[in-house]
DNA sequence: AAATTAAATTAACATGCGTAAAAATTTTTG
DNA sequence: CAAAAATTTTTACGCATGTTAATTTAATTT
């Protein structure tokens, strides 16, 4: 059963016996003809393979009905899964989603930033590289576009931030880990790449400090986004050297805890809480691997699916009233503790 | 210092000098006017903010500079680097790249084809569902426009395939396997999602046969892409009922791999190589996480740097000629076999 | 310097759809 | 059933650039 094809609206106009300028309304916003005519259309759609040309119909309008989404990593499973569920509540807000990547790199978030500008989309939702981000070159490409930013924060830019509350959510590991065992030390990269992991120090630091412990970092060498391969290097230094001042040990997200997991393991170390187990880790992000790490990863869930939608309501809301708000927003949510078998 | 912003090609003809069509031959190939026209254009450019309009840019070229880039699953981590060597390939080649992902769903991944029909694309880069993609209404966007098929074959679809050789990889571990202790069982999904899946069973049960052993096949019930979860939950139940046959167990891929050495573990079957170990587990692809499982995964890669290679080459050179090829082309890249603890 | 060749300019039409205004039709309301 | 309201149709222009053909200008060759 092949449709037939169908070139121009125009054409399909005649064929469906309906005119131009209705069509045209209906591809813009269904709901916005009526009932009758919409069945009608769609009717003729089943008989007819058309799809209106992308270019002919955001030469002109106004606003295109484009979102632009720039992750900062999309091979990390966490960020792929952000995007995974931001796709389709664009979709159904009746928005074109445009997924691009930086995979690390600002010069490709720059380049991200200007392929998007020529596509002039309705808003953009960013989650940016973080300290290695190009401030300057952002800030006028947020003049320009209304850009929400989630996940991690650059102070003033764009109209809003959502992310998630990392003093909370270091809070509440420091907190379960100190009570029920030792202390744990603070397992990071010590070029932070983004804001995240400094708040995180932070916090760690203040956790440690209100329950009357001294706060112990372990900084790993190292630069780039291949955190487990950074972890999985320093980590098993630091297990061989014997550096590591308690049995229980916080890493700053999930991708450096399974790296360090590795190593434990490689080095024969038993991760775990109970007898016979020399080691607890910890990780932060609820990374969709965390579960199937060996043990599985204790951890502190990001609430991702209320960043993504509030992100994703805010820019909407901005984009139909046609204004940018006064003040920039920003809010924090909390974070689940996910005990599993690690810590 | 801010440029003069400049909003139609008309009007940086008037403000440059310099005629709107020979802008327009610049913008499409700066190569294609004299160099001393060229040298003014671009120092109007150094005085003047224009980049041409995207859409109506594109809206009249009979060739647009887009390739579509359609992914099965972006959420898994090989995949997504697949994606992110593809991308700088393509706007090496002075392309842009459009990445799709249809996370596992059939709809999803017709939809992708639709919204990519409607950027007109020159040609597209698919790495097909499998099992559950609808053949008939791929067939009719591949007669549209030029699509190469990777990873994962569907018979008579597209100009050309470009995959890994399942025979040859599945014959080196089983070989492998079999020559360093007892003979693998193949861990599956029942219900296969892919070709790839039927293909290495098929190589699994050859090579079995091959070496005088009864094939093995463990079949884990359960659909869908969560790979790693229903590896965890069949490989325990398995491994609960001290149903594997022998002490080596070859999973179809990393993912199942993944699942399984979680269950493996939780069950305190040590996995790995030599004294005190109590099974052997592989896996295939070589995930990027498979250095980092504990014990670290063997496995057979994928040359997929060499897959993503040929199967852009091979679309630059029918979009560049401009005429399909007479008879689709095939080929099978073999693996190489990574040898790490697991087995 | 004249002849030849290459490139740029001018003028005009094409692309496929958005959009606006006026006229015609359908639906809803009283 | 007539009047009012809501939609649709008709007609026509706009958008920003691609593209072509004829003409003019510039560069190269003889």
């Amino acid at each position: 059963m092949q449709l037939q094809k169908v070139r121009t609206m125009e054409e399909f106009a005649t064929l469906s016996g309906i005119s131009r300028p209705t069509l045209s309304k209906f591809f813009n916003n269904p709901k916005s003809v009526r009932q009758s005519t919409r069945d009608r259309i769609e009717a003729a759609l089943e008989r007819y393979d058309f799809v209106p040309n992308f270019y002919a119909t955001n030469q002109n309008r106004q606003l295109t009905r484009n979102i632009g989404i720039i992750m900062p990593y999309l091979a990390d499973p966490f960020f792929a899964e952000v995007a995974r569920n931001l796709e389709p509540m664009c979709a159904q807000a009746g928005f074109n989603p445009i997924l691009l990547s930086s995979y690390g790199d600002p010069d490709r978030e720059i380049e991200n930033l200007r392929s998007l500008k020529a596509i002039k989309p309705a808003g953009v939702l960013l989650a940016p590289l973080g300290r290695r981000s190009r401030r300057d070159d952002m800030m006028t490409f947020c003049d320009d576009i209304p850009t929400v930013l989630f996940d991690c924060d650059i102070e003033g830019l764009g109209v809003a931030f959502f992310g998630s509350n990392n003093e909370q959510s270091v809070g509440l590991l420091v907190e379960y880990l100190c009570r029920t065992g030792e202390p744990p030390s603070f397992f990071e990269m010590r070029t932070a790449p983004n804001p995240n992991a400094n708040k995180r120090r932070a916090a760690y630091d203040l956790a440690m400090r209100a329950l009357g412990r001294t706060p112990m970092i372990l900084a790993a060498e190292g630069t780039g986004w291949d955190f487990e391969a950074i972890a999985y290097q320093e980590g098993g230094k630091l297990i061989k050297a014997r550096e590591l001042p308690t049995d229980t040990v916080l890493c700053s997200n999930d991708r450096l805890a399974i790296g360090f997991l590795a190593a434990a393991y490689e080095n024969e170390l038993r991760v775990g809480i109970g007898h016979g187990h020399a080691l607890r880790v910890a990780g932060h992000d609820d990374h969709p691997f965390a579960r199937f790490t060996c043990p599985a990863l204790t951890t502190a869930a990001q609430d991702y699916g209320a960043i993504a939608t509030t992100s994703l309501n805010r820019l909407l809301s901005i984009i139909e009233s046609g204004r940018r708000p006064d003040a920039r927003e920003a809010k924090l949510f909390d974070c689940t503790l996910v005990m599993r078998q690690s810590a």
